[in-house]
DNA sequence: TCCTACTGTGTGCACGTTCACACAACCGTA
DNA sequence: TACGGTTGTGTGAACGTGCACACAGTAGGA
């Protein structure tokens, strides 16, 4: 196997050598120190002039700080070719790294193929936290984390082994018993539910919220049971609802992608929103806008999410003690046309 | 500022002194060489007796090949939030590397800040080579790449000064007449065209490729330009070009997602789509099948162009040379229903 | 004059790894 | 017996960096 040239580059000894000064110098011109003005003028002619540019793998092994956070995704193929909110989530978090002078390096995990080499990644010293997205439940990489012992966060509900490592969520039970509440409220009477993804704790914590709000009015014939939180799932969710109920006259979907499935079949079906069926959503995504009408649902604030685990890692980088119980973020309910 | 413990790991020096060998014999147990039966069994006790797993900075830093290579998303906020192509471009490329084991790190510029940041990052021998996608041909960070002449690719019509730098895309001119051509083929008389990002080249030659299919027929008055390839660009110019020319019977918008806007402003001006205006976008994304009714629309590789673009690095890597001017990927046009 | 404080510079070492080299057994053959 | 090849092991050096330490010169005060 051939290996490419080398390509040698500028160290500190070379700008040392080509200012004549030693290392020693050089080093406190880039990192602070005491240094007369002839040498750092000399030191920073010869900087630009060899285009040097240090070593971060020298510079890590040395200091044990690599300035960078992992960004873990696992699942991603729903994640970023169904769910609007990882772009958000991931911006947020790496405005957040930004402000501190981190990097953040965001790492793809859909094989069991990948999870080895992303522990690998993670354990190796290339990165000094992690931020990890949409565990479920039952993933290997979470062990993994929890043993690398690095500081890390979750965004979303903590699987049950995490017990050592903080999050932040949404109140997914909290925030669909209120919206559920409100589409009873405004005089529905036969309510069904699209529940997905109930190998998560998201997707299960959803279907808890919406049974609470109903009480002893819950009709389980009435919960359409789908994989995902997809726009297909959704138009074969309602399809199965209107087939077990014709007379259903409200829906909570469990996500905005679900719910704008449930219109597509609603109308297919000939009944009109919010006329005959009201339909409330869930994320407050882009696909909320987009429909015709526009959806009810429960803001999920994506960005905050992205931004609170990233100060959840720094603040262990900074070696603050970080309690471990997790923070659940606001998520008002935003009221359209759908219901 | 209180630094975190070190948190002493393991190194081969403790696993030789564990299984009563010398740091060399360890080494190779890891890689490969003449270790006899029973120090290999002894050592491989002894990395599992404490959780040994080396130190990536360590070994990029002696071999100079850290075996990650970047992948560079520009302008994030319209990328994540309104191209759904992107997520599908990252996971293309996520597994070809995959499948070279490597590791892929994507690092997000939406600032200055960051640009200078990543600059860094990318410099600093953290990775072998780096993909880029949805480079404006201004961006400041395309020209420190080139700088840094770290092996390259990009996913996108080459900026002009990356002559040294391969990269794969689609004809974006020839897909663009080739939709619009059939377009006029099915008896559309007045052809609009929706036109966004003209800063960049993508949308340049999506606009060169209308004016080619018209040819003399093509009427300045019907380009409504808007600045994002997002839906809300699309509903504006849709009703820019009903207020300039209300007989208006067929619209190439430049995305779907700007198709998918077209026709909700359509549908509030009581327009029927196909019956009189025949629309079609461009991307092939998941808008496409979304929309009401289902776009046509030009399909495009996603996965392919980040596999093949990971393969243009890898193959760098590898010693090869590259030929530079670029690879174009095919863009089969898919007829649905709404033209 | 001597001591202390401050500014400025050079040298050696360590971070954890891989690799080249030296060397030591062992085997078969001349 | 002596030689060369194979198998197996240990040692030293180097990758490029930052920091502790040593040291030199200057200035001010006792």
């Amino acid at each position: 196997m051939s290996r490419p040239k080398p390509q040698k580059r500028a160290t500190v000894h070379d700008i040392a050598a080509a200012a004549g000064v030693s290392r020693g110098t050089v080093s406190r011109v880039l990192n602070g120190g005491y240094v007369s003005a002839e040498a750092r003028a000399a030191i920073e002619a010869a900087i630009t002039d060899v285009g040097y540019v240090p070593n971060n793998a020298a510079r890590t092994l040395k200091m044990r700080r690599s300035q960078a956070v992992a960004f873990v995704a696992l699942e991603p193929h729903s994640l970023f070719l169904d769910d609007p909110n990882i772009g958000a989530i991931m911006l947020g978090a790496n405005a957040a790294l930004s402000l501190a002078d981190h990097q953040m390096v965001s790492l793809v995990v859909e094989s069991a193929r990948d999870t080895e080499r992303v522990a690998r990644y993670l354990s190796g010293g290339f990165v000094d936290g992690a931020i990890v997205v949409s565990a479920r439940t039952r993933d290997p990489i979470i062990k993994v984390i929890a043993d690398l012992r690095i500081p890390a966060a979750f965004v979303g509900h903590p699987p049950e082994l995490s017990d050592s490592i903080p999050f932040v969520g949404i109140d997914n039970v909290g925030s669909a018993r209120s919206i559920t509440a409100r589409l009873a409220a405004s005089g529905r009477r036969r309510i069904g539910m699209i529940a997905a993804a109930l190998d998560r704790d998201s997707g299960l914590d959803r279907l808890t919220g919406f049974k609470n709000a109903l009480g002893t009015e819950f009709d389980p014939s009435l919960v359409a049971d789908v994989p995902h939180y997809d726009y297909g799932s959704g138009v074969k969710g309602m399809r199965l609802l209107l087939e077990r109920e014709p007379a259903i006259d409200g829906v909570f979907a469990a996500s905005d992608a679900i719910a704008a499935g449930a219109l597509e079949a609603l109308r297919e079906a000939g009944r009109s929103v919010p006329g005959d069926v009201g339909v409330v959503g869930f994320d407050d995504s882009t696909w909320a806008v987009r429909c015709q009408p526009q959806l009810s649902t429960v803001h999920q604030p994506a960005k905050e999410l992205g931004s609170f685990a990233a100060q959840l890692v720094l603040r262990q980088l900074a070696g603050e003690q970080v309690e471990h119980h997790g923070e659940l973020l606001d998520t008002p309910i935003i009221w359209r046309d759908s219901a």
